[in-house]
DNA sequence: ACAGTTTCCGTAACCGGTTACAAGAATTCT
DNA sequence: AGAATTCTTGTAACCGGTTACGGAAACTGT
């Protein structure tokens, strides 16, 4: 439980702490036996850097922004598993993470060694003037305009939907609608283009009644549901563009006296740790949001380190739970 | 821009860096004069101190946990407020924040110096458990139960409801329904007591039916209020124990028909920055988040020293914007 | 006026790492 | 074989603070 510092684990392998160091930081000119040698006592005593000596010895600020684009954004599930998982990594690696609410580039650069863009939208501003001013930086989500420009990481947004709607088919719907979001966001763009393609595929007709404004909020689901029953709309399923919409658009149907999924089916996306609790558990596509963190994390440690990176698109899985089923009447 | 050093502030001062230091660290024996003449030069300079360097240097571990009794919580934007707040109070003071979500009081004390402990509720093990391994701890919103024994910091729950009360039925209405969320929560019990304290000081009757669960959520806030027009109560305000579930009611209404404030008023806790923004703009009880973290964090810092501590109970004030009007008709 | 206290502050070692520099060992070349 | 390179590693200074220790100056008391 004592902490095992640098010096102790020089001792161990019979070297000197600078030794250990360069081991540590994998930088060439060590010979290959003593590296693993060290490498074993590391594992053995349980070495673990000190982040805050390896930040004094090396001059830097050692500091990343998130940049989030709006207080709201604080909000949700979503961005509470991101932000964690961008912490853990950030900070294993000797780093503090500190968000930028207020966007200011000045001080952003004074600040920060790197920063992560959270919630990239169309127009947005936040990625030209980082650029500008040489902030390395790595986007999750992406906006179309700087895809090309910048890395990014995200998420396989029409095939997860694509594949949702392929699942919905399968079971025999005809009639499915789409619960989407703000319509300025890349990412509800694209998982329309998935429904679409989805339905192409099963040889149905796309339907713009059936794509409804849920505002990516659970009540925004429950209105949305509302005003279609109240318009009389047909549909046997329907396939959200996240979890907490289709929570929403769950009671509400439930609360109308639907019972899901026999009367309707509905999927949703995300995989929050709450579909799986939910009554009934909901179908959903999963997207590893500590994963797209984790990754995020890495692109920009490497950016920095003055390395180009490519950016990624990270896959996602359908997961069937109970709140879909088959087609039936 | 470069960074000062303690070094440059005690050449300025003409002093050594083992006086700026006292200085810096309020200990006794630096005379008056040069105290204050170095802190002048703190000020002056700009001078920061560096925390990695000064956890370095004071040897310990220099971590912080917060405790969440479930990862749901973190879904919401209270909670996200709450933590921005203490993770910046504490790293200016080179404290290290980390969650910690699966409870396990030996791994806690084991890698942290303290914790805040949120949203304890009443039949929670954690105050009890933290206590017998003596690692120090404040509790943000406390139970009944360890509130004598442990530190909190609380808001005034039941003059929150209270002045909301006051100023509806200042207003001329009489029958004022309430939004609570779980029951289990110390939070909920004492808003509602502050909701009948409300209703008996204007000499209104308290009316059961009139108190309806919104699980402290916006579609939860909706659904009650769809529930009770659907059971055709009638009432003419809505005094609800957060804003969130206000926004729920004011949607809900207006999707019936009502205009607010015009037909029905509207009142939320909390003042979540969305509810300036929201429309009409909510009128609320206004409890500073921010506030709260941080005298929280300054009430655990103490209690590591050693201090005694004394629990807080933060005031609140009531805010009135759109959403409440005169009681016509 | 002088020894004994106090008060205030400078000195230097240390926290756990990184890194420039130099030197010894091993290789390669002539 | 001796010189020139190239590898590999130890040494020591340094990052920005904290703190134990000791000495000088200012007070005290007699």
């Amino acid at each position: 439980m004592a902490k095992v510092t640098i010096q102790e684990v020089a001792r161990a392998a019979g070297v000197s702490k600078g030794t250990v160091s360069r081991v540590l930081n994998a930088r060439e000119g060590v010979n290959t036996e003593t590296r693993s040698s060290v490498l074993d006592m590391m594992t053995q005593l349980g070495y673990v850097p000190d982040p805050g000596a390896r930040n004094l010895a090396r001059r830097g600020k050692h500091v990343i922004g998130l940049s989030l684009d709006g207080d709201e954004r604080r909000g949700n599930t979503y961005y509470g598993i991101l932000r964690d998982a961008l912490e853990s990594r950030f900070s294993s690696e000797g780093y503090t993470t500190r968000i930028f609410s207020g966007y200011d580039p000045g001080l952003i650069k004074a600040e920060s060694d790197g920063v992560i863009l959270l919630g990239v939208h169309l127009d947005d501003s936040r990625p030209s003037q980082l650029e500008a001013r040489g902030v390395p930086f790595v986007m999750v989500g992406h906006s179309l305009e700087h895809a090309e420009r910048a890395p990014w990481v995200d998420v396989d947004n029409i095939s997860g939907l694509f594949e949702a709607v392929k699942h919905l088919t399968k079971l025999g719907h005809k009639r499915i609608a789409h619960l989407t979001g703000a319509s300025t966001g890349q990412a509800s763009r694209q998982r329309i283009e998935g429904y679409r393609k989805g339905l192409l595929e099963a040889k149905l007709p796309v339907n713009n009644l059936l794509v409804w404004d849920g505002e990516f909020t659970e009540v925004g689901g429950y209105r949305a549901v509302r005003r279609a029953l109240a318009a009389k709309l047909e549909f046997t399923a329907i396939a959200a563009a996240s979890d907490e919409m289709a929570f929403g658009a769950i009671m509400a149907l439930e609360d109308e006296g639907y019972r899901i999924p026999w009367d309707i089916s509905v999927t949703g996306f995300d995989d929050l740790p709450s579909a799986a609790n939910f009554k009934p558990a909901l179908s959903t596509v999963c997207q590893d949001i500590t994963a797209i963190g984790i990754r995020a994390a890495e692109m920009l440690l490497e950016s920095m380190a003055g390395k180009k990176v490519s950016s990624a698109l990270v896959s996602v899985k359908l997961i069937v739970r109970a709140s879909s089923g088959a087609h039936t009447t």
